[in-house]
DNA sequence: ACTTAATTGAGTATATTTTACTCAAATGCT
DNA sequence: AGCATTTGAGTAAAATATACTCAATTAAGT
């Protein structure tokens, strides 16, 4: 969406109407892709910084359940791990008009205000598989495009530091939720899978070390299948044993006693 | 503060003046007296429920700021561990201006509709030493008291959960944040520790294993005391080495490779 | 058909940590 | 002095983590 159509202004005009105001939400969509840990990310129109997807919360609506319609608007998927992992309330926690780009979109004087005031924000990160399936932008935005989160690309407002925490809980969170169902494919080979968990920690793990945890885990059942692909030998290809992985999650952390 | 004075009035008029509407802060503050996990929490005058502390944020304020400088309103202590842990967003979040009693405090309406509107709230938990340091309730409410965390008291709202979410983000941080130089005084000994451990777990610890790993992680000091208070061999005292400590904290959970 | 480069699957040996115990030491009370 | 109770110290076995080695498998090159 790029110009703005009296349908759309009528949307911003109810949004703002039925929205809580100066709460919103953002939301980190992970996906492990060509062995890399990528994030959607779309520009304003007119403006040269990078945005996460966000939205916002309306009256009779839980945080919760604004942070997965707006999920679903961008990728029309229902069933998403949604995990909050934060709150980002700067005092000057604010859209700049200008330098965001958002002056030229020529929006009704009392939508421009109410987006470019002080918003604290609430922070999701979520998890899809890696397929084809377009992302969608959010109104105001240009189209979403998934970004490396090595590649340090620059993002407007506090965004690179949501990214930056979305990550660590991921890391935090790879023992005690079910993040390995959304991020890998049917099939997949144990050096994908090692791949990502280097991915999210960001730090190499040892080869043949984990393959026996995650082997002794219980929950990868082989295929029968190899990839084939490469002038080496082929990976074997596994799959989730969905139930036994959900059983070797587990809450407490530990503390070695 | 039980009645509503002008000057109530007034504080309350600006108070909805300058903060961000819709928006709450609430604070798990804890401590471990008598052996045992406590909160603070208070009542409405003409209520029956317990509340913990809340506030709100200003406009020209951060989050984090806001829940310090309502920490501060409470304990007076400046210093203090404060982290957010969650958010509590559901559409129906409101004080009930009957049940929790607020009607009778008679207060202008549109405070009343102010404060008894939809909130969504910034939940932190913090830690004080065990001191006979008065706590202040928030306005509103009468005198603060400390609960034990293993008390089911009637709690206010969503309070019950908070309160829970709380204790489980303790745990979490046990080994990650210095959680120690806030909960225990000066001098203490290995077997208070202990106890203060399964509280927050919430289980029982093996004795022997527990005082083992306390002395190998090296922040344990021994004072030369002991702590004669009863007819069994009096425990030694110990004292924490700040830097020890602080330097035996880990970010990474354990993974196992 | 053999060699080579690259990577996977499997395993081993050692060090470290966890877990489940035992037992002497210290205290106040009788 | 004997008793009940809890602390301090330690040991042995089990489980886990860490640092490796080496054969197996594939496609490409000769």
């Amino acid at each position: 969406m790029t110009k703005f159509t009296e349908e759309n202004i009528d949307t911003w005009e109810n949004t703002i109407r039925i929205s809580i105001p100066q709460l919103s939400i953002n939301t980190v969509i992970f996906r492990f892709h060509n062995m890399k840990l990528q994030y959607v990310a779309m520009k304003l129109v007119h403006g040269n910084l990078w945005f996460i997807p966000g939205g916002y919360v309306c009256q009779d609506e839980c945080v919760a359940e604004a942070a997965r319609r707006n999920l679903f608007e961008q990728t029309q998927i229902h069933d998403l791990v949604l995990n909050e992992f934060g709150t980002f309330g700067a005092s000057d926690r604010r859209m700049n008009a200008k330098s965001d780009g958002i002056e030229q979109l020529e929006m009704p004087e009392d939508v421009l205000e109410w987006i470019t005031n002080r918003f604290v924000s609430i922070a999701y990160y979520s998890v899809i598989t890696d397929t084809n399936a377009p992302i969608t932008a959010s109104s105001l935005y240009s189209d979403a495009k998934w970004l490396n989160i090595e590649d340090n690309y620059p993002l407007a407002m506090d965004h690179s530091m949501i990214v930056a925490e979305a990550r660590k809980a991921l890391a935090k969170d790879l023992l005690s939720k079910p993040l390995l169902l959304s991020f890998m494919p049917e099939e997949f080979t144990i050096p994908e899978l090692q791949k990502l968990y280097e991915a999210i920690l960001g730090r190499s793990i040892d080869r043949g070390n984990f393959r026996k945890r995650m082997l002794k885990s219980g929950f990868l059942i082989k295929t029968g299948l190899v990839k084939g692909n490469s002038r080496q030998r082929p990976p074997e290809l596994y799959h989730l044993h969905k139930d036994n992985y959900i059983n070797s999650l587990t809450e407490d952390v530990k503390l070695g006693f």
